[in-house]
Order: structure tokens, then sequence, then C-alpha cells
DNA sequence: TTTCCTGCAAAATGTTTGCAAGGCA
DNA sequence: TGCCTTGCAAACATTTTGCAGGAAA
């Protein structure tokens, strides 16, 4: 079973990376990352919490997710009403993404002009630069079901 | 005095904006307006508030921003942490901006690759599309105030 | 054992709403 | 005049903090 294993690997990997960070592996952080591999799409704070069956408490998310994304272990996602969303962070690579605004869908954006973007700012006299890239629409899916609600 | 004209230029443009779009012409707005031309750099709904000198309410202020970013009248610019700021709009042009983290000194960024990236999301079923796209950093004269601040 | 995490309760923030009075067109 | 806006108060929502008990290393 191919999925289950990258479900594990993923799950080891991430596990790592929080020892490795200098912090613990928790029930609440393993229970975390869980929810937030099997999600396959951002999940807010109180999503997160909603899914926890009681295993951890809204105030853990908070400080967990503001330690993860701090240490790089998940990344923030901004949405346009200024709210956002959490999902684990690739490993290696920076990315921005596609967002749909009903469901959430993401998908990363595979090239990041964030270089010219800084280098610009740079040449303007700004430091210690950093960018945030985001589109976001209406996937598929969603709007198949926009449509259907219309018509029916 | 140019700079003056200019800033009645903008006045008047504004509010002439403000009519077109269905809206009416109050204190609460034009004396919004004046703040934010005159401000220079975006400004958040508080800071509004605080140079309103008793003008108009927060309350106001929220609604006011609500119905302007509705109507372009002003864009709304989120800072990293989900906070958004606002700023009169140009009339004409779609633009992103270079952000202080220190003291929310502004600039235009003059090209915008926005297109390519929608053309993407497009590509891959999105659709409805819009996008974010900030640089933060910190300006030249905040810069020097920190490092002033270190060697003192 | 020591230090880090967590849950609970409560405080602090930030934002939205209802309603009556007032102002613009 | 009629409808849009506003202010005030209060409801709501969101996020942060303090503290004591519990768990990881």
């Amino acid at each position: 079973m191919k999925s289950a294993k990258n479900r594990d690997g993923q799950i080891a990997a991430t596990v790592t990376r929080i020892s490795t960070a200098g912090l613990r592996v928790t029930g609440a952080r393993q229970s975390i990352i869980e929810i937030l591999i099997d999600a396959k799409t951002p999940l807010s704070v109180d999503e997160l919490e909603a899914k926890s069956s009681g295993r951890f408490d809204l105030v853990t998310v908070y400080r967990t997710m503001e330690v993860f994304v701090d240490k790089g272990i998940v990344d923030r996602i901004l949405l346009e009403d200024g709210k956002s969303l959490f999902a684990l962070a690739d490993a290696h690579e920076h990315s921005h993404h596609i967002i749909c605004r009903e469901c959430h869908k993401t998908e990363r954006i595979e090239f990041c002009m964030g270089g010219e973007l800084e280098r610009y700012a740079s040449s303007r006299g700004f430091s210690n630069l950093s960018h945030t890239i985001e589109v976001f629409g209406v996937c598929v899916s969603c709007k198949k079901s926009a449509k259907a609600e219309l018509c029916e």
C-alpha cells in the first residue's frame, strides 16, 4: 500500500523535524501532524481543533502552530480576509499556492518570482526581506457544485 | 504650491469616485480620505480612528473601509500577521507593494506577474481568480534607527 | 529530575450588529 | 422626504495569558 507507506513516512519525517528543532514530540503534536497530513488541504486553527476529537485543546493548536511556523515545520497561508490556514511545509522547497476560496483545496505553484521582487526591494533600500504570493480562485469541483445549485 | 494643489486634486477625485460609486459623500468619509492622503503611508483601522480627533467613530472606519475596498476606492494591504492596512487606491493601476515592517512606509512595485500566475491557475482549472503579492522588509530609515539604538 | 507542554479559566483584542438619531441627495 | 450613514452600546469572535498539573527527555 503505497499511500499508507507515504503517510507513515511523512509522519516519521515530520516527527524527526520536530525533535531536530529541539521541540518535544508530544501526543498533541503528533495528532496535529496526522490531521494535517490526512486533510490534504490546509486547515484553520478551529478546523484542527474540530478534528481533534478532544485529543487536544484549541489553545494548544494556537501555541503549536506558532512554534511550528517559527521552525518552518508548517506553512501559514494567509487568506484574503486575513485569516490563516496551516499546512505541513515541504521540507526543502519554498513555494506558493493556488487556493480555492470555497473548499481551501490548495495546489503548489512551482515557480516563484520572489527573487526578482526582493532584488527590486533591495535596490530600493529595503533589507531583511520576505514576501507573500498567493493566488485565489474557485476550483473545478466547487465551480461545478455552484453551477448545479443554480440549475436546481 | 504644487503639493497642496495635488492634495486638493486628489481629494476632489476621490470624492467624485465615491459619489460615482453611488455612495454618499459624508463628513466622516471626507475626513477619512484626507487622513489617508496626508498619511502618505497605509493605515490600520485604529490608526485612522486615532487620527480622527473625534470626527468619526471606530465602527465607522470598519464600515467605511469595507465599502471602499468593495468599490475599489481604497486598497487593503495584508500584513504578514493577517492584519490589514488601507491606502487610497490608484484610480486605474493594479499594483503591489513593498512594505516596511516597522513604519509601514510603502512603495509601489511597478511590475506585476499576476497575469502569469493567474494563467497558470487557470490552466489548473481554477476560475474567478485574484492574487496577492506583497514584499516585506525594513526600510532605510528604520534600519538606521535600529542600528543607532544598538550602538547607544 | 528538570524543563517543556498542556488544559482550563479568564482576560485582552478585534470585529460585527441592532437600533435610534441625524445628515445627504 | 426618503434612504443612507453614523454613533453608541452590546454582542460576538478571536487570540493571548497565567497558572498548576502532567509528560517528554
